[in-house]
DNA sequence: TTGTTTATTCTTTTT
DNA sequence: GAATAAACAA
């Protein structure tokens, strides 16, 4: 800030040892960095870009930088901006997610788009697939909406747009997907709104479209620099590399070892083929952990090494003492809970902070039992991510209102609250307006605007009206610049919201009469923090948030979260529960070797989140979907040299096999093999052993005089197994596996 | 058309 | 066990 700091270089007020200073001063493009987990990764970014605008005398204006999260862009602009004592407002830096709507909004006309689109979320996606199915007379159940998805997102990861899709498709699904792709997009452009991955694809089409543009962003974005480079996808990569293809000014930052968004379209061949497709790339390793204790690098070392498809590197560490790794088996995930609980409470009681402690899983749905263990032992915990605030019904409405209002073609948020609260407008008259709406090519709030209600029968033509005049108050409301809060307060006023809440008189209507609460305020304080804001602000904010942007360290709460949501972040003692084969890795995943390795990433990220302790676990048995399941220890844990953990036996269980009680997860009974003395009672442990499993769902086989068809469901086991089969020539039927022959790939 | 019941599926992980 | 979808009564 004052001068005296100013006189010396960036180099020597932030502490780097001497690759990362290397990679920080380095002048010649472009440059890939391998960040192993703690090795100070944060630390080079901002370092980097503190040194460009310092040292280079690079305006802040042209730089790109995105990060993983929000929070993550909010504090390094903090830190460069106190590093080098400039204000640096007119640094790019954000998700690719958010500095991609930023891009669209001001160019939008350029692609067809007017700059006040709706981004709509998963499950705005997932109500408008279903409405599109429906709408073509398809069946939900041979089109799941989610697998629809799925694909669709892999056109645009791709950044194929439907036009340029050459052939119709190889099967009835795939033809089908390549339609409802093309309807897909369409209605989304008639809403004028685009899903998440639309806003990456969406830039990449503008900047590939045009080439006026491309050079005036490429001449912008002097530098273009990416943290966690190992989770961004195909689309992020084309963004990167029309960017960066003029001047080559790129700067990547990643650990292919910490890759675990391969399900959302992330390839790790991004970080490791970067050299290859990046002439003349400088390559750095950061090695040196400045986390974690040598035990526990070591553990996550046998754990990540098993793994084929990655650079090779080996973190290490200057501090050799540290307490064991501990592996512990329990009889079941209560006792896992209360256990954890019990070891918190010791740590506490030995004056351990507990924001220092997290306790890490695979599924959320694992956090309840931890929840109550802790809330019976009077540990404060936070949940992080879970059902976040804004997923909430009675949340999304009031959104879905406010969406409504800045753009009146969004028909997803029209359809989500026409009839809410109800007025009478139940789905046959929703669905004669929607198809009235199609066949002009309108939206359906400016048909209900234009056309006074008569388009339908008489009871829901009331409720239309109705609807009608409300929309056209609240917009009066907006034109006349009506602060964000007050508009929502009058949307809950007007539409009867809180009032219809209020007649329930139910502790659930209450609750949620507290969290439109907590909006209205949330909104009145943003209103307060950005002056300049407008509401469409506030709403492209909501949208784009995560959880853990969201989550502060409380010094005194349990963390508890996803190993996902853990990524980044470090804790001085970390437990990771349910270490069982099905959790992670996830059933699921069984069959995919690559996901087999992405999970096992997984667990590898979850290790090296703990400074100072790790203690894992798995269970003899867990309650899932409502009952009692045998589990097996993960197989992670097979690669895992005894001589690198502590294996404490929780389990004091008479019905355990004699062969497991005493002895290592190593040493159990072998895999693969049922246990027949079980058939009479556990019938369900067939369904949940690993045998080897000949039908999957999405797999294909074939039927003597069906044909060939795709896998939709399984139900049974051994000779019994039935399966649901899609064949190609659109039939579903449901039939003895014996008749059907698997396809070997 | 709305609000009840029952049946079914389901859980990965999230910008 | 929960959330959603289909099925049914009013």
């Amino acid at each position: 800030m004052n001068r005296y700091t100013k006189k010396q270089p960036v180099l020597d007020r932030i502490v780097l040892n001497s690759i990362q200073k290397q990679a920080v001063s380095c002048d010649i493009w472009p440059q890939l960095v391998f960040a192993g987990a703690g090795s100070g990764k944060t630390r080079v970014l901002t370092a980097k870009i503190a040194y460009l605008i310092e040292h280079l005398r690079v305006p802040p204006i042209n730089i790109f930088a995105a990060t993983f999260t929000n929070k993550a862009a909010g504090e390094m602009r903090e830190r460069v901006e106190s590093l080098t004592g400039l204000p640096c407002g007119a640094l790019w830096i954000g998700t690719f997610h958010s500095m991609c709507a930023r891009l669209l909004r001001r160019e939008a006309p350029h692609i067809g788009y007017p700059a006040n689109f709706t981004i709509y979320d998963r499950d705005d996606q997932i109500s408008l697939v279903k409405r599109i199915l429906k709408e073509e007379g398809l069946d939900e159940r041979s089109m799941p909406p989610r697998g629809v998805l799925q694909s669709i997102s892999r056109f645009k990861n791709a950044c194929t747009p439907f036009e340029s899709i050459e052939g119709g498709g190889d099967n009835y699904y795939d033809r089908q997907v390549i339609h409802l792709y093309g309807i897909y997009q369409k209605m989304l452009k008639r809403s004028a709104a685009m899903d998440f991955d639309d806003l990456i694809a969406n830039a990449v089409y503008l900047l590939r479209g045009n080439a006026d543009i491309l050079k005036r962003y490429q001449n912008r974005f002097q530098y273009v620099l990416v943290d966690e480079y190992q989770d961004t996808n195909n689309a992020q990569f084309l963004l990167v590399k029309l960017l960066g293809a003029a001047h080559k000014r790129v700067f990547v930052v990643g650990d292919d070892d910490q890759s675990i968004y391969g399900w959302r379209g992330a390839q790790v061949e991004n970080i490791l083929s970067f050299e290859s497709l990046f002439e003349g790339t400088r390559v750095f390793k950061l090695e040196q952990n400045y986390r974690s204790t040598q035990p526990i690098l070591d553990f996550a070392h046998s754990v990540i090494s098993v793994n084929t498809n990655r650079a090779d590197k080996q973190l290490w560490t200057d501090t050799h003492n540290g307490a064991e790794v501990a592996v512990t088996r329990y009889r079941d995930d209560r006792q896992e809970a209360t256990g954890i609980a019990e070891r918190v409470a010791q740590l506490a009681a030995n004056g351990m902070r507990l924001g220092e402690v997290a306790v890490l899983f695979r599924t959320n749905a694992q956090s309840r039992v931890l929840e109550e263990a802790l809330r019976r032992a009077k540990l404060p915990y936070v949940v992080v991510g879970a059902t976040s605030f804004y997923q909430r019904k009675e949340i999304k409405d009031c959104l879905a209102y406010l969406r409504l209002l800045i753009n009146p073609r969004d028909d997803v948020s029209c359809a989500r609250v026409l009839n809410v609260p109800t007025r009478g407008i139940g789905a046959k008259s929703q669905a004669s307006l929607f198809e009235a709406a199609a066949k002009r090519n309108v939206a359906v709030l400016e048909l209900i605007e234009e056309q006074d209600g008569t388009l339908t029968g008489g009871k829901a033509a009331k409720g239309v009206e109705q609807f009608r005049e409300i929309m056209l108050l609240l917009r009066d409301l907006v034109e006349q610049q009506t602060p964000p809060d007050e508009i929502l307060k009058q949307i809950l006023d007007l539409t009867g919201y809180t009032s219809a809440l209020e007649a329930e008189d139910t502790v659930e209507a209450q609750n949620r009469l507290d969290n439109i609460g907590e909006l209205v305020n949330a909104l009145t304080l943003w209103a307060q923090d950005n002056p300049e804001g407008t509401l469409a602000d506030f709403l492209e904010e909501v949208s784009l948030v995560s959880d853990v942007d969201k989550w502060e360290r409380r010094e005194t709460s349990v963390n508890l979260m996803t190993l996902h949501c853990a990524k980044g972040l470090e804790f001085g003692v970390v437990f990771l529960a349910g270490l069982e084969d099905g959790l992670l890795p996830s059933r699921q995943n069984f069959d995919d070797e690559r996901s087999i390795e992405e999970e096992r990433r997984l667990l590898y990220v979850g290790a090296t989140r703990a400074r100072k302790e790790l203690c894992c676990s798995f269970v003899d048995q867990r309650y899932r979907f409502g009952r009692l399941i045998p589990m097996e220890p993960s197989r992670y844990l097979d690669d895992i040299p005894r001589e690198r953990y502590r294996f404490d036996d929780r389990c004091v269980t008479f019905s355990a096999p004699p062969a497991a009680v005493s002895s290592a997860p190593k040493a159990k009974k072998p895999r693969m093999v049922a246990r027949e003395e079980d058939h009479t009672q556990e019938t369900s442990y067939d369904d949940f052993s690993q045998e080897i499993v000949q039908y999957r769902m999405g797999h294909h086989v074939s039927h003597k005089s069906y044909g060939r068809g795709k896998i939709l469901s399984v139900s049974g086991f051994g000779k019994d197994t039935q399966l649901t089969v899609l064949f190609s020539d659109g039939s579903r039927r449901k039939l003895m596996a014996k008749f059907l022959e698997p396809e070997v790939w």
